[in-house]
DNA sequence: CATGAATGAGAATTCATTCAT
DNA sequence: TATGAATGAATTCTCATTCAT
């Protein structure tokens, strides 16, 4: 489904599935720390528990390691959110459900959201796209969670009002990692999700 | 005020200003083509218009170049969004203004909002408060605007209310530039802000 | 017993020692040509027979190898000293079979000598004590002898007596290169020897 | 009298010499802390008091300042040498005499003594003859003087055993700067003194 | 499949020296 | 004479990638 393939020179498909989460696991911990660029294929290697050597057999080259890092986070973001959304409740309190549990799930994950944040624009011209393509993904869930909602008659908004609401809560929802050195300061999550929630229905001016 | 002194070994300080100035002009520009590690300090010292050994002798280290762009991109911003702002109507108004405004100089200022924002953590542990310190001071400016409103009984925020919309503002001003390749192709730039100055005053569930 | 540690990348002890004999050995001979700063490591990777990459994989710094030619030479010098000299007639004789045969050896390695009497003392405050330990031990071997002959009655020398006469000792010795340009004209090693062996035991007023 | 002439290209004579006495002065204490390599000519020049520019007005290049200061330096050693030993008592007690004054000599002077031991090799194969030639004469100086006592029928010593014996007294004395590091914990320098007159004079066998 | 030694292009930085003012 | 800004060749060291075992 439109994944860049990252070719391997193993056959056994378990065995690279396997070992190349042994090496973004090692990854995402060493780009938090050091970020890409001051991060060698070395030091991942060893933090993988492997050889250079083998590193090498199960990617092409270090750009592989950050697709692979990206896309594997954006798997987990997606993933733990669409279980946490799922079924339930619509209508706004559904919307409001499904923003709390995605910055719940920022919190959460908030060293692969920094690498994420942080790195992927070192990505090749060649393999950016696919990564801005989770990013819209993402999005999108928002955006089709509101959809639903005008549908039913619970909210007027414009299709172009949709998409900028849904990018909105995106970003603040990443910006509660990515801004963490000013805003972990002065909430707790709970508070920050609360203040967020009331600014993004009500506004400034809100009721 | 609270500047990092980035040393010379040449003495002559207008020469040292202008100097610094072509320097950052022309690393900006590389930085948004390639990034800052991507870029050498031969290219910037050649695109400057100096020989490497003349770049090193108003910096120190690769290093000062970057935390120079930054310092140089805040001021920049900051002293567009003051001449645009200034005294001019108060009031909610006001913060509209002020607010169209800043998203007008993100609009200008793309390239080099775009290298702040990604660049900036680069910096080392030393230069990087420096950094995040400018960065807080752009969003005290809005929550400045938003708080004298407060007292003037047209808006009703809690001290950590005015601090998230504050927050709000300035990266869904950023955001015009770091997610341009999404946002650019939906709004002009007109409509991105008559949208989200709605969306910012009256929330989703707006008036 | 003391030494350094220098730390390689590669992880086959008998390798790292079998190179680092060749880059010692290229080293010895570039350093003495043209001393340890004008020597490039290019150069020494060059002579030594590998890449400028492998050289880095058993160093970690130019300074490293000069530790280790340091090193390198002390060790030789210490044992083909020991291999001479050992069980053998003791007393006055003992002292000036010792004598001879250590002025043999430096004859027999002027260039390392040289190298490590010139060069020495660019080693870093951290690499320098090691060297000057091995200094001291070499004198000690004679302090040594002069103490076991004091001890069976046949000299009167007092501590600092035999301190003193050591020192005279190794230096003399190297004075044979370290002034060849003056010394190698006027004598053969063997009348260097008998003459100085003459002013050691008898002084200038010997009989 | 067989200088090398060091072009400058100011025509004051009186000039000259007072710019390049404190240039000396600099360099002497600089090449002492960090040896001639690691210094920089911009060092001299600041720690001389004048610009860089000014430095190179008055040599040609880095290298003439070293041979200045080894210049210096001898000529300083054997002004204050012949001074304190000058017309004096002759025969052996004016030996004993001259070799004290030469140890205090090497003692008050030490910083310049182990300059020009350490760093002299480092001159060009032009510049290095003049500078061993002035070591030559020092070692002269000593054998003129044992030349006449074995004239005066006072000492029994043949032409290359007087030539060993003002080598040894040379080095003995140098040695006192270049092994302070062991030998001026062991003794004072008047213990020095004592007990290498006493080796000098009698050898190991002593009296 | 796994290993790790070897490679060398490339990068940052230094510093002696020059020359216009 | 004095100054100091400009220069660029030279140098050390790094690190992604390969390939023989």
């Amino acid at each position: 489904m439109g994944k860049k393939e990252v070719p391997s020179l193993v056959k056994d498909e378990k065995l690279i599935q396997r070992r190349r989460e042994e090496m973004v696991k090692a990854a995402v911990s060493l780009f938090k720390e050091n970020g890409f660029h001051r991060t060698t294929t070395r030091e991942i290697a060893k933090a993988s528990g492997f050889s250079i050597g083998t590193l090498y057999e199960y990617i092409r080259s270090k750009e592989d390691i950050l697709y692979l890092v990206c896309d594997s986070i954006y798997d987990g973001v997606k993933l733990r959110l669409q279980q946490d959304i799922n079924g339930e409740d619509s209508g706004i309190q559904g919307v409001e459900r499904a923003i709390s549990a995605y910055f719940k799930v920022m919190d959460d994950m908030q060293d692969e959201v920094l690498v994420m944040y942080q790195e992927a624009k070192s990505l090749s011209h060649e393999a950016l796209p696919y990564v801005l393509k989770k990013e819209l993904e993402m999005t999108a869930i928002f955006e089709e969670l509101l959809f639903k909602v005008v549908k039913q008659g619970e909210l007027h908004l414009s299709e172009k009002e949709i998409q900028a609401a849904a990018h909105n809560i995106v970003i603040i929802g990443q910006m509660w990692t990515f801004r963490r050195w000013a805003l972990q300061k002065i909430y707790t999550l709970e508070e920050y999700t609360q203040l967020q929630l009331q600014q993004l229905l009500y506004g400034i001016k809100g009721a």
